[in-house]
DNA sequence: TACAGACCCAAACGTATGTTTGAAACGTAT
DNA sequence: ATACGTTTCAAACATACGTTTGGGTCTGTA
């Protein structure tokens, strides 16, 4: 990374940052300084701060997204049953383990996707929504399938109530790490917690609808 | 509250603007000029623009956990039955009737706190849990009660989901009922969504617990 | 009426930000 | 070796921000 090429440089420490303390309050300046380049080089290579933004969120979700296509290739290759455990299984380790070499990208990786989501203006939303929809909605099809008896409409739902949790929980962690640790005296890794996860959505997500 | 006082005043209008655009993003001037008071009101009143959010906080929550301490006290008075959709109904109940004279004002509340938990530095977060944490523990010991096979520090996580999936989700609304409309032609209120919400989070929250 | 304290206001202050500039350095092919 | 497109750099620019200032206005009291 320390001989990596300007471009690069930039990207690597702006998505820390950005993931460590959103975009509004990450500088231009907090980022070329750390990344031990000019100042003028976002603007020059990028060409705003909006793009730089745009372009680390590119650099992440394209090969996830291109990842998780591949999965539901092979699921739907192999014939493995549409199951909610299956599906979910899928998703979560991949974003687990799409950077094995480093760890802490996986924190990184739903970090920045609550600071996204939770944007006030949603246009970054947006943007994930329109480059990324068709994974996504392949997604949840195969989740349409693992429980038929859940209407669509409640379904899309229940799917974004995951979304919700998932990115929720994973991008406040050193916080809510604190307060485990404070009242139960133990530590939680990132993987820990996306165990936990998996019964909770599966059983919101099949949860029998009212009336 | 075009009479209002100056205070009141910025109150009310600083916790439309964050909820619409969040902490960073709203100035003191876009603040002041809306509410019609002066730019220096903001320190004059209540010191600096982090005074002020917190200030916001404070009116929010106050009543609010006010209300749902009085709302468990009455449940263990008349000994209602500790069920996930009792425990869980006050809240929901609560925090979309609060004022019920200005319905946006639940989708405000929503927003805020997301806007809240979702800061990078998380102070806010610490100030919560700090001032509101006493109800919040009270409300999980219910809930504990609740669901008995389910371990203490499962439990806390499931919660930490749920907050998740309620605040993520009502805070995108905006953006989520477009995407909604899309793919299903249909608008959607917040109590829509909380209604959904109910179900899936008792799923959750009663799921089996694995090996 | 005179005083005092609370409140309001226009203006300025200092600082931090994203962006632009124009020249220097670099690498490469002629 | 020279010329050229690309990249880097220090510096400056314009703007927006939170905050402070000092004088003014209003209100209630003695």
């Amino acid at each position: 990374m320390a001989q990596a090429g300007t471009v690069d440089r930039i990207l690597d420490t702006a998505e820390v940052l950005f993931a460590q303390k959103g975009f509004a309050e990450t500088s231009l300046r907090a980022i070329t300084s750390k990344a031990g380049v000019n100042l003028a080089a976002v603007n020059y290579h990028f060409g705003s701060k909006e793009a730089l933004i745009q372009a680390v969120f590119e650099r992440f979700l394209t090969p996830f997204s291109a990842a998780l296509g591949a999965k539901l290739d092979e699921m739907e290759a192999t014939g493995t049953p549409d199951t909610p455990e299956n599906v979910l299984g899928i998703v979560f380790r991949l974003a687990l383990g799409t950077h094995p070499e480093d760890p802490q990208r996986a924190a990184i990786f739903f970090r920045l996707s609550g600071q996204a989501y939770s944007q006030p203006q949603g246009h970054l939303r947006d943007y994930l929504h329109k480059h990324y929809g068709a994974v996504f909605k392949r997604l949840q099809e195969h989740l349409q399938r693992a429980v038929p008896s859940v209407p669509p409409m409640e379904l899309f739902w229940r799917v974004q109530f995951s979304l919700g949790a998932v990115i929720f929980t994973l991008s406040g962690m050193q916080s809510l790490q604190a307060i485990s640790k404070a009242d139960f005296d133990l530590d939680v890794s990132t993987a820990d917690i996306t165990r936990r996860l998996l019964p909770f959505l599966v059983g919101g997500i099949q949860a029998d609808v009212p009336e």
